[in-house]
DNA sequence: AACTATTTATAAGA
DNA sequence: TTCTTATAAATAGTT
């Protein structure tokens, strides 16, 4: 059904083969779901693309329903899976939905940490590796742009300082001959301040959310994706996460 | 498709009805596994009769396979199931006990994911960035270990069979004035199969537990980290997740 | 289970 | 992604 026989192999150009997913998947959503009104049965459908992204679809009653039913006919004859401990019915149903629940969700956190994966087939590996390269993607982007804004806030503030102390020095020096030396030694040291983070001081003095400045104690990656811009600074202070290009 | 236009609405006719599904059935699960096929995709049909009987289905990987990553990535996911219902004090602890520690789970899980990570700190970012670097690293190493071994299996498969067919021929050649042409002519096409998913076919033709082969719908980095082991193929078939190094 | 007249699905192209 | 169109495929009704 189409201008051309199919061939039933694998599609080897990507976008075809995505197209192809995406068009198809629909068309099988809707074989299901018509075997199911016209013969009052009940369907459930998982598929899972070549990237590992989940498409689920049921009719006739909610998918769990039929996951359950489905293990209940294919466990027919063996083993009893340890209906436990049961004596509350309705809310040890609700706890055993819970922990299994939790049980999955363990295993995909240990598989997004690295661990247990030797269990993994090489299909699921891909799906897991993009997954986690995407991640890593999203996070270094983020990170660097924090980074970035974060820079550019001390800068802002050095900046607003420096003026500051302009401003004091001049008025100091027309006063001079009133208060000698004390007040501008004291601005000297106050001008550029050993760049604390600021969550450290309760008071919010910048309008910004609490940054919190991680450190660099990986390889060296801090220049990397969209963090491109590159931000110098005059004789500012640097957070202790920034590499050291100018020299001062 | 057919000789009018379809009612989406039950068949009443009983047998009507238990015809259509039968066909239904047969055309849903050509479908299923034309699109496992084309794009390589993981595939679990379960379909219940309106009799009650069960039929599945599944495709690229066992249905148990499907149905456990299904759970996970559902999970992932999902929403909470409501606090709720809480009047029998012992369980309805444990119950929200649990529900804590699912809202805590997946936290993290989004955040392995790379979403929601908009509310962490540098410092926060730079954990998980390390954390997903390692994961990344281990999930590569692991792919291209069993790429390696997988490819090593299908090269040895290869010569077996190579080996086979020259015995054959040989015989063939012998007895050549009795059977001129056809025996000879029927093992070239089988010496090298196709290279198909073994997993496809329900008989275990090979002792080996059933290898399901990813794609590389992504950057190139097969070459990389302890994968350095180069394996060149003779006339092999390649697995399609293998860069074509020899232009054969 | 086979056979067709038709309807549907969909591959390719835009 | 969505629309269009030519054609392959599925299948409803029939035998």
């Amino acid at each position: 059904m189409g201008r051309g026989r199919v061939q039933l192999r694998r599609i080897e150009n990507k976008i075809r083969r995505q197209v192809t997913f995406s068009k198809r998947r629909t068309g099988l959503v809707k074989k299901a779901q018509e075997i199911s009104v016209l013969c009052d049965a009940d369907v459930a459908l998982i598929v899972f693309s070549p990237k590992g992204k989940l498409f689920e679809y049921s009719a006739g009653s909610s998918m769990e329903r039929i996951l359950n039913r489905y293990e209940r006919c294919s466990y027919a004859g063996q083993e009893i899976p340890t209906p436990s401990l049961d004596s509350q019915g309705e809310c040890s149903t609700e706890c055993s939905k819970l922990l299994r629940m939790i049980d999955a969700m363990q295993i995909s956190l240990r598989h997004l940490k690295g661990e247990e994966i030797d269990a993994l087939s090489i299909r699921e590996l891909q799906g897991l590796e993009m997954q986690l390269d995407t991640s890593l993607r999203r996070t270094r982007s983020k990170k660097n742009q924090l980074m970035v804004e974060s820079l550019a806030q001390l800068q802002k503030k050095d900046k607003e300082l420096k003026e500051l102390k302009k401003q004091l020095t001049k008025k100091v020096e027309q006063s001079e001959d009133i208060e000698p030396q004390n007040l501008s030694q004291g601005l000297a040291s106050l001008a550029t301040p050993p760049c604390e983070q600021p969550h450290l001081s309760p008071g919010p003095i910048s309008p910004h959310p609490p940054l919190s400045i991680g450190d660099t104690s990986q390889r060296s990656d801090v220049g990397e994706e969209d963090a491109g811009i590159l931000v110098r600074s005059g004789n500012t202070t640097l957070p202790h996460w920034m590499p050291r290009l100018t020299g001062e």
